[in-house]
DNA sequence: TGTACATCAGTGAACGCGCGTTCACTGATGTAC
DNA sequence: TGTACATCAGTGAACGCGCGTTCACTGATGTAC
């Protein structure tokens, strides 16, 4: 408690980080000591760096994120993140893991509140993709976009997205085998699926379909152009 | 040519800037007066400075580039610019402007080389798209992220987006019209197409791809997910 | 054709800024005995 | 239980850097007469 109060005096702007600390607080370790002294040692500096990355970069965009801004959100010395991150790329990354962590259980959830197979379960998986863009977009770009340096770092992003895949492969065998399709194909259906969900996130979160087709619903999107390539794969081919 | 080999001689990074500005100067205006004293005065240092701009943020990214270095590859004092640009935005999205109408052209010539309104004339469509983004990554990137500032420079960029977007409606229609369907229809099939080659083209220039399903082929892929929609909308609904 | 002059398109030096990272340091914490 | 000491996790000052932009300036060009 005391710590809160603490973080609230030395930066005024953190209000959402405190917030969004307490809610992972609350999910990930119930503190060990809860009445602890405010002092010198931070508790769990790390954490809140990366809260606070992740707030910044929605903020000011992936490119526009400080090292500098960072800690000042977080009411420590430029100094201080170097003794849990190599640099800022590794910061960077670890926000984009946790990324892919979210998504992952965002439309895994969505898929599995419909039958499995069903074309309604790749409609509402695809429209939590498209959503949870809509909510973190700055966020969900960094998760994409290529990053610079390949390491370890990097190599857990891949990993992390590689199990957020598994979710869109795990429905397509599903639907796949429910209609007799070759075990071949599931690729050719998966690829088709992934590009037109991360199609619609990419244009509504830049704002692109305001220029020529302001009016569009990304989840009827979404359902119009899944049905329809699900139909035109199940029915024809 | 006396004017090239000056711009050798102040920036030795400027060999790619040099062959663009020639072929820019081949197919735009040819030189008034070729036989051109080098001195004081550029010539044409806006074109210069856009064509320098374009390789710099294809080699830096969109972010990464910069003022000052494009004023080294165009050889120029760090001052010049000003004089034909408002600021460093106005640049960029000159450099904006011009991709768009590039990706216009390019989409364009290859429907126009099938049959209107065939599927095979609508695949092609999106290749080129696919393969304008894959030749010009960063180029694609800026082109369709959001921009910061809103004014006339960034009309134009929404004016010149708009008319590529045409290639593609006026495509939509005529496979609509061959096969009876509703003109209401039209956005239902080219926002899902628009879906999927944006997509692509994002997955493939981020390499995303590389991570699950490195052997993917973004010709292929567009071809089994645009005849797959289009099979879906034309024969089922 | 020659000249005076306005305008244009550059120069180069300087500005303030915020950045990422490093350094030697020091207070707080944990542990062996 | 008390103490000595190693280790951990911070501080705060400093670094060099490249950036975008502005300034007063000046050489080159175009034009009116």
């Amino acid at each position: 408690m005391l710590l809160i109060v603490t973080l609230r005096v030395n930066s005024p702007n953190s209000e959402l980080f405190v917030v969004k600390r307490l809610m992972s607080e609350n999910i990930a370790q119930p503190p060990a000591e809860p009445a602890k002294k405010a002092g010198y040692h931070h508790g769990d500096l790390k954490e809140a760096l990366t809260c606070a990355a992740e707030a910044l970069i929605e903020t000011k965009g992936p490119e526009g994120f400080s090292m500098a801004e960072c800690c000042r959100m977080a009411g420590v010395s430029t100094a201080a993140p170097y003794r849990h991150f190599e640099d800022r790329e590794d910061l960077v990354k670890q926000v984009a893991a946790r990324g892919f962590e979210a998504l992952r259980v965002a439309t895994k959830t969505r898929r599995d509140s419909h039958p499995p197979g069903s074309v309604d379960s790749i409609v509402a998986m695809g429209q939590a993709y498209v959503r949870f863009a809509e909510s973190s977009p700055a966020v969900f770009r960094l998760m994409f976009a290529k990053h610079k340096r390949m390491d370890e770092g990097h190599q857990a992003i891949h990993e992390t997205g590689g199990t957020c895949f598994m979710v869109l492969l795990e429905a397509v065998d599903a639907f796949r085998e429910q209609r007799g399709l070759s075990a071949t194909k599931t690729l050719d259906i998966a690829l088709p699926l992934w590009t037109i969900v991360h199609g619609t996130a990419c244009l509504l979160i830049d704002r692109d379909f305001d220029v020529v087709a302001p009016e569009t619903d990304p989840d009827d999107l979404v359902r119009i152009a899944t049905e329809g390539f699900l139909s035109g794969i199940a029915g024809v081919n």
